[in-house]
DNA sequence: ACCCAGGGTGACG
DNA sequence: CGTCACCATGGG
């Protein structure tokens, strides 16, 4: 179990098993890391930190005073990751995915950030949605300074009161009334929250009535800021690995698909973001 | 010029 | 219920 220490400039987590922060940071579940001099620079929940390992040890440095239980539930450093990795290398279908995608944590990030920024990831790819929440934050959100400049990822009031010119002009492309109108929904009083007390399908049904919010995007959110851990989303790398793991590249039915996830367990969504890395770290599939 | 990217919507069967 | 053209944008 990790220790956690505090020091001048923010806090020091020691003693955490398998753990690849820059791996965790780069893998596409969260698009508001940023390469720093030493490690990563992100903002969560309206903070600014900057991350950086050696070896089992993580450091979070911040001028401002670290609420050391928050980081812990973000980088999901109680959970047993150990286990799930010992569990995909005893699976010869999944074995393969280990090298590639070992240390990997699943984050638990803000429901509000991860529902808007996937819909923006729709039909698009990480780096241009990197940009696009990196200006929608310049143009909405709070600008704060510690020892980095910086703006928060912005309050559903304040999208929702972005024109739709002004979604359009940071590059959001169609995608523009998606994240007003579910802003706004946001702002008039829907509880996300709520949503990881649902069963998973009943979640999901409510999420689909978000607009930009289909299948994938809402597990996603599910399995990213919901605790929804068997959300199990599946993009064009995905489907592609699934082919080439599970069914010997040919296309599987529905059913197929889904009784492979249910047979992966309570966390497959874990399991997913290693198959998921593995995908784009390979190549897999690509014509 | 064409294809692709952490896909969704609306129309049509 | 399933299929499919269409959707902005930028990089390869």
């Amino acid at each position: 179990m990790h220790e956690i220490k505090r020091v001048t400039d923010g806090i020091i987590i020691s003693g955490i098993d398998n753990l690849d922060i820059a791996r965790s940071c780069a893998c596409g579940q969260s698009f508001r890391w940023r390469k720093s001099d030493e490690g990563f620079f992100g903002v969560v929940r309206g903070r600014g930190v900057n991350v950086s390992q050696l070896g089992d040890t993580l450091h979070i440095r911040a001028a401002e005073e670290i609420d050391a239980a928050m980081w812990v539930d973000y980088f999901d450093l109680k959970r047993d990751y150990a286990a799930i990795e010992r569990a995909i290398g005893a699976d010869v279908r999944l074995r393969d995915c280990l090298p590639y995608a070992t240390g990997i944590r699943v984050f638990n990030q803000e429901p509000f950030e991860t529902l808007i920024s996937f819909i923006i990831s729709a039909n698009n790819n990480i780096k241009r949605i990197s940009g696009i929440i990196d200006r929608l934050c310049m143009l909405a959100g709070e600008s704060k300074s510690n020892e980095y400049e910086y703006s928060a990822f912005p309050k559903p009031e304040a999208i929702a009161n972005l024109s739709l010119q002004q979604l359009e002009q940071i590059g959001s492309g169609y995608r523009a009334p998606f994240i007003k109108r579910s802003a706004a929904m946001i702002a008039d009083g829907y509880e996300l929250e709520r949503l990881s007390e649902l069963s998973l399908d009943q979640a999901r049904r409510e999420l689909l009535k978000f607009p930009g919010v289909g299948p994938k995007v809402a597990d996603c959110v599910l399995l990213f800021s919901l605790h929804h851990t068997d959300a199990f989303p599946i993009d064009v790398w995905m489907d592609r690995a699934m082919r080439a793991l599970f069914f010997e590249s040919r296309q599987p039915s529905k059913q197929e698909l889904t009784d492979i996830i249910l047979q992966l367990g309570p966390l497959s969504g874990i399991v997913q973001q290693y198959v998921f890395h593995y995908a784009r770290q390979q190549g897999i599939g690509i014509k």
